[in-house]
DNA sequence: AAATGTTACGAAAACGGTTTCGTGTTGATA
DNA sequence: TATCAACACGAAACCGTTTTCGTAACATTT
């Protein structure tokens, strides 16, 4: 076995001082020429590579990202890592990840492990259980201790950081629109449950599409399901109670279960219903017709998180830079499921 | 912005000196009672919590892992993730995650990087690239200077390591048993470019299968496909010039690609062709009718791996262990897919 | 009273780097 | 020849812990 060699070992088998070698190695001019030769092809000859956790210790910043997201088996989330992770990489950092599991107390307990010296930054998204409780005092805290978060996504106007969020209201708005552009009135907005605040912006963006085109709003054209439950029944239910033009999913499990049930029940997509999801997901692509939905964008929205972040954590301003909140542009792709 | 408090911070406060207030917080009883109970409220109070760079520093191992994967936008992937995550997490560890992209440079540069100190161990799964090349060194030369590493899925026999791995000619064996119990005859495989080394044992044990029961192997039945393309046209043709009455499909991609293209020929699923895909992700679940599949247990995987490198990691034998290689059993699910 | 043991704490080394400052040896200048 | 940079290097502090070892003060034994 061969062990990692260090700069004392260096400096001892070359016989001169630990400063020395660390100063030949980064080739500083204090040092001679023929010493800083012999120091190097030494250094290279034995593989020599300082140490992560000392220059950690030394210089008070680790070059490693926290990431916590609330579930990582999930298309929207796995993208927005993916766009974290290129970018941090490529500019030197890595990314430790959690996983909260939508539970309060596993988001509290990995950040504080993390913020004890093992990261430089945070970005988030919030678990359910949070976002229900509304407590964010382990977020204000870690601030406080001079830790830069972002949050994405799921965000939280209670707290003073820099944020990336989904236009939300206005993308739905736009769905809901193209169906009433395309004949659509009787109009459907299938949901979750209203403490997830991207539910409740997308429910604030159908509904404006309906009064901006004079259309009654009916309440019974609203479902709202739990997740990650069969809704095959409540959802057919839905459909033979209401005669529905068209439906809007806040995401792609929900729509593909709809079109599913609506074909069941011998409806043509899009001719007779129309659908629209949420998240460009592998569901959406190889369904049958092809899913129209709302691309979130989610490697876009998870590089401009790390790129506030890396930002924030290098920038050397005196005075901090004013929070932000950036917005990604959803698009509405269009396939199979709707009339375009 | 309240600085974290540090042992010298408490000491000089309380003027006592490191050592004491280090001992103290362990309970030393080298530490006289009252000064313990002093030490300790001020600790309390304050939020001490002991750096984790200077403890990783000390201790010489950082309660890290470094996971590498090839794609994270990936279910199979995703499922192991999360197995490991939660299993190092509840012992401890954190998990430090890099994305290869199915490059052999990345592969090797985010090992490296990692190696110098920010990890005790790695687990990964070989990028496309790294199989192909065949190049191990950089894996050799970890485990040469003493860091431990588990291979999953994609791994090789090239290296002296531990890993874990799908019984995968086994389950692909019982899949097409199962189509040839149904009566099927005519079998087709589906299946990726041959440098990985599952499609390799997936063949394997189709035409395992194929011989135990004395059907003929016909080249024209097996179709090659490209990875991530439309393979629509291919898959079409394919069904067209072969009569074929099941197929199993290495991936669930190729398998929904081919009930589309097999319900578009005007086929019956499962009764004119039966299909059993792997990975019993979120395609296999919503499609209609819902894919029989080979699960994988990821998690399951990732859990194990996680297990096996942490234990390496603690052991304290003086001889290492011998390496081990798991497998874990996959199992076929039977849905609407195939006549069961 | 001397020897010994116990208690309660501090000093210092160590982990592996970086960096500031000091200093002995040159060679050039006045 | 005395003075002074410039050069080339080393000593030591520092980052935040843990841990070994030393020791002053007091108590106990013979």
């Amino acid at each position: 076995m061969k062990q990692k060699i260090t700069l004392k070992d260096i400096a001892k088998e070359l016989d001169v001082s630990i400063s020395t070698v660390s100063k030949a190695l980064k080739n500083s001019k204090e040092i001679g020429k023929d010493t800083k030769d012999r120091i190097k092809a030494f250094a290279k000859f034995y593989n020599y590579r300082p140490n992560n956790i000392a220059l950690s210790l030394k210089n008070k910043r680790t070059k490693n990202i926290g990431v916590i997201i609330p579930d990582i088996v999930h298309h929207f989330f796995t993208t927005v890592f993916r766009g974290i992770e290129m970018y941090a990489n490529q500019m030197g950092y890595n990314v430790i990840v959690c996983i909260s599991d939508e539970s309060f107390d596993k988001e509290v307990i990995n950040m504080e492990m993390l913020a004890n010296g093992s990261i430089d930054g945070f970005i988030l998204s919030l678990s359910a259980e949070t976002q229900r409780r509304n407590d964010f005092t382990h977020l204000k805290e870690l601030l406080d201790q001079g830790i830069p978060i972002v949050l994405f996504d799921r965000v939280t106007q209670d707290v003073a950081c820099d944020k990336v969020i989904l236009n939300d209201i206005e993308i739905s708005r736009e769905s809901v629109t193209h169906f009433i552009k395309t004949g659509s009135k009787k109009i459907a907005l299938i949901t979750t449950e209203n403490y997830f605040n991207v539910s409740e912006s997308r429910k604030e963006g159908y509904l404006k599409a309906l009064k901006d085109n004079n259309i009654p709003f009916d309440e019974n054209l609203i479902l709202t399901l739990p997740h990650d439950l069969d809704n095959t029944k409540l959802i057919t239910e839905f459909f033979q109670k209401n005669k529905i033009e068209a439906v809007l999913c806040v995401n792609e499990i929900f729509a593909v279960q709809c079109m599913s049930v609506i074909q069941q029940l011998g409806f043509k997509i899009p001719d007779e219903i129309s659908i629209i999801g949420f998240t460009d997901g592998i569901l959406s692509r190889y369904s049958s017709p092809k899913l129209s939905t709302v691309a979130q964008h989610g490697e876009k929205m998870g590089e401009l998180a790390a790129k506030m972040l890396i930002n924030r954590m290098e920038s050397t301003e005196l005075v901090e830079e004013p929070f932000r909140t950036e917005v990604i542009n959803a698009t509405l792709i269009k396939r199979g499921s709707t009339i375009n």
